[in-house]
DNA sequence: TTGTAAGCGTTATCAC
DNA sequence: GTGATAACGCTTACAA
């Protein structure tokens, strides 16, 4: 009248053998020949499946993994998202998604949440400094807020240089660094860095602009463009972006300001959005590697020994032209 | 030495009470005042979580809702994944997904999957037929697979209605329906069954050029179009387009061909995807409404009562200029 | 090898 | 109102 799934007490008795005898059939363990296959035929029959969380209630494993990021609505964390849960599904874990909005009582309420559903583990985006349990495997992407917890990002670093290179390059001799972003540090910072160490070396002029999100609105860019204006002309020919979007945004404006791009000026964003989430991409860009960033994760938390678990492990990006640079 | 999460009976210790008391506490049920205050404290001090599967275990109900998507990287999926793990949040429920490819076997092993996972119900985005127990409540989107298995999906005939009215506002005289997508029948299909009723009523001149994914290249959208050329021009003057990745494709063919947007011909695309999950959109297009499609999955799947439950829910689409329209 | 029984953390049914 | 106690579906010694 119940809910009418089987379990294994209804397997045992179908098949004609102990309880314990279909147990050890579904965890591999040997058992005589024909026994299994009275078994496995039982299981079939009354279609059986085993219960992970009654099998993790002994076993404390859950087959679980919980993802929690800011939202799935961006393009970069929907890519991330989908290859986390192809790369768990390929170990045979499942994936438990929660979306927090950056909002720091919703990321902790996750993480609370997270273990009264048992999951094996947690691999987060967050932006907030959380309070999770030693016990609980974490992975955190693009930012580490304690010593035992290992990031994985992008080698946001060695991005920026590139970039950099890139423009110069592509023959730019004034540069800028454009910025938006999270106010609370992570690795993505060091994007900004690499491209200044390179234009510091080489001593090229490098323009800055360094804003958080919410501070204030799209004009302090637009200013800062107009502000290198003369006579119609922007005095900086190459732009680095901190993000796609940036990027995306700064070419609205430009474009406003009668500038072309790439004959006026050059662009490198960083991300490697590409339209529909998978056509073509919406500027030059720094490509993340999302998919091995994923497989990174599920590696890292999953591993069996984490008594030397790395505690940054920043993975290689690539540039591709996308049309806002001369070549 | 294990894992040091505490339990009920722990609580009921610290707190010095019977361990059913403390049950009965987390579950609302009334309990003396004083004794409240001490296991409230217990918990709080002990960092006391419930076990949501051991609860599970007796109640049948994991709070856990799985929802089964092709992917979550095309941003109308992202946007169905981020509003329904939004929704479920609200509810107190946490989202399981799973990710198919549209693959059937994939798509079968996860229902298989959800059943050893024991979520208290399936939201569905399936290409094909899936064998599901009758006992586990399944909310289809855009294709329903039997007959009691309700369906959320937009309003894609009145969506189809509304692009061909509008393209005839605009001036339009000579129309056009293309189409890809899935060959497995689901609601999507009566876009074009929506425009083509219009043209018919009105006596508009409509070409249709129907394909499925997989069955031939891009290269029949543009010999349609070069066959439908004559000196240069288009004889059609208004297209619609099954979703607003096709616009965006056939919209580079019309550049390609020298044609321009929306001066030569206009388009309207259908979904409503936004660039950067929140930017622009990419072109004219009948909107999804995503998030009222979610709340509605998330509804209908946990309503209290099953039993008269809607075969079909269509939900309001409405029209957006995104540039690829003359107004 | 196979069967038995004691938990895992929780809820629910009872006597008290 | 409170506190034992028997499930829930499964794993795992341990005994047969």
């Amino acid at each position: 009248m119940k809910n009418a799934m089987p379990t294994m007490k209804d397997v045992a008795q179908e098949a004609g053998v102990a309880l314990g005898t279909v147990s050890k059939v579904f965890n591999g363990i040997p058992v005589g020949e024909s026994y299994r296959i009275k078994v496995e035929e039982a299981a079939r029959k009354l279609g059986y499946q085993v219960n992970q969380y009654a099998r993790g209630l002994k076993t404390n494993k859950t087959n679980t993994v919980a993802v929690i990021l800011p939202g799935v609505n961006h393009p970069f964390f929907a890519a991330l998202a989908h290859h986390i849960c192809e790369a768990l599904a390929r170990r045979d874990y499942r994936m438990l998604l929660y979306v927090t909005a950056s909002n720091p009582e919703i990321e902790q309420n996750c993480v609370n949440m997270v273990r009264q559903n048992k999951a094996d583990g947690i691999i987060g985006l967050t932006y907030n400094p959380l309070v999770v349990g030693e016990d609980l495997p974490f992975v955190g992407i693009d930012r580490s807020f304690r010593a035992d917890i290992p990031c994985v990002a992008a080698d946001n670093y060695g991005g920026g240089r590139l970039a950099a290179e890139k423009l110069l390059e592509l023959g730019c001799t004034h540069l800028a660094f454009l910025r938006t972003g999270s106010s609370s540090p992570s690795e993505t910072d060091k994007r900004g860095d690499g491209f200044e160490s390179v234009c510091r070396t080489r001593q090229i002029p490098c323009e800055v602009l360094r804003r958080n999100d919410g501070e204030d609105g799209p004009e302090v860019f637009r200013e800062f463009l107009l502000a290198h204006m003369a006579e119609g002309k922007l005095d900086i020919d190459g732009i680095f972006c901190s993000t796609d979007l940036l990027a995306w945004r700064i070419q609205n404006i430009l474009a406003e300001l009668g500038l072309r791009v790439p004959e006026d000026v050059q662009i490198i964003g960083f991300d490697g959005i590409r339209r529909f989430g998978g056509e073509e991409l919406y500027c030059s860009t720094i490509i993340q590697p999302a998919e091995k960033m994923a497989e990174t994760c599920v590696d890292l938390l999953l591993a069996k020994d984490r008594s030397n678990i790395p505690a940054l492990v920043c993975l290689p990006v690539s540039y591709a032209p996308g049309g806002t640079t001369r070549e």
